[in-house]
DNA sequence: TGATGTATATGCTTCGAGCATATATTTTTT
DNA sequence: AAAAAATATATGCTCGAAGCATATACATCA
């Protein structure tokens, strides 16, 4: 089929692309891996409960119960019990997790914006456009949005397609 | 600036759509991890060496000869002695490897392509046009290539815009 | 020939991740 | 209202992939 080609192009851009978003933000996070998504998660959604952020990390019960832990000792979460439900643990970002957040976020912008840098202005938006279109067929339920977004800067979604498309 | 929302939409395609394949890809390997590209790899390079292998996944050394080691012992590639250089290793797919080749290969793209159905076809080519142009950007050493291209299915590349960069 | 660089292999250790299980709280059922 | 089921979190245990340091073989260059 023609076009069996554009999705290799498509899916070779999407690979690329995520490594390079992911290096980044995972260079400036405490330990690679899965730990920068949930600075930015809990950044974005305080309050998030561990079993919310288990189902965006994809990650299991135990697994991050543990991370974290991890970013607990390193200063840069803490738990509090959940107002409305009390066996949930709450959770928020310290300053310095703030800080964290804040760098993980603008090293992934700082990567993505010199990668779109060969396209005009015209062919930025239109590429954008497009691309919110697929996102939109992406999303189905609450867990995906929180899984998709997982490292977007939300400062700066004001009119997020994913939370259009769950609306 | 308002650019940075398309930046994020831009970015969380790219990390929705890279789970996706590495999700589908994944699950027709031996394991987690990156056992689906090495052997996607090969299959597409054959006579591979273990130090070119280990660029393009971004492992370290030992690393990529214990994946090797693990890929031999499932049945799914052989090390040769590399005709040119007696020092390296010649990697090649068994037949059961290129049958495991192609259920990676042709799980990812089942999974793209229902991602894009979304788009009409004039939508499809633009988008891929665009992407094509984006991905040239990308490109300047053949490490890069081996590395973006680790889960292509290349029997589709024909004329694949990170070759046309490289020449 | 000798020296440096490159490719591969392996012993050792670390640490993130999952499984099974235990506890606490909420919700549903009877 | 009491009992049962479901949900949220925590922890002991184990596994195994990945890195570091080191050793060996081959190649290349002086």
């Amino acid at each position: 089929m023609a076009d069996s080609k554009i999705e290799n192009v498509i899916g070779a851009l999407a690979l690329a692309f995520a490594d390079t978003l992911q290096r980044d933000a995972q260079a400036k996070a405490p330990e690679p891996g899965p730990a920068a998504s949930a600075i930015t998660l809990i950044g974005h959604v305080p309050g998030l409960s561990i079993e919310r952020l288990r189902r965006a990390l994809s990650l299991s019960h135990s697994g991050t119960v543990r991370l974290v832990d991890r970013l607990v000792a390193d200063g840069l979460a803490a738990r509090f019990s959940a107002p409305d439900d009390h066996r949930a643990v709450a959770l928020r970002l310290t300053p310095l997790g703030e800080t964290t957040c804040s760098a993980i976020l603008s090293a992934r912008q700082t990567g993505l914006a010199s990668a779109l840098a060969v396209l005009s202005s015209e062919e930025l938006q239109e590429f954008g456009k497009l691309a919110g279109k697929l996102l939109r067929g992406l999303v189905s339920t609450e867990d995906d949005a929180y899984r998709i977004c997982r490292l977007c800067n939300y400062t700066a979604c004001l009119d997020c397609p994913v939370e259009a498309e769950l609306a």
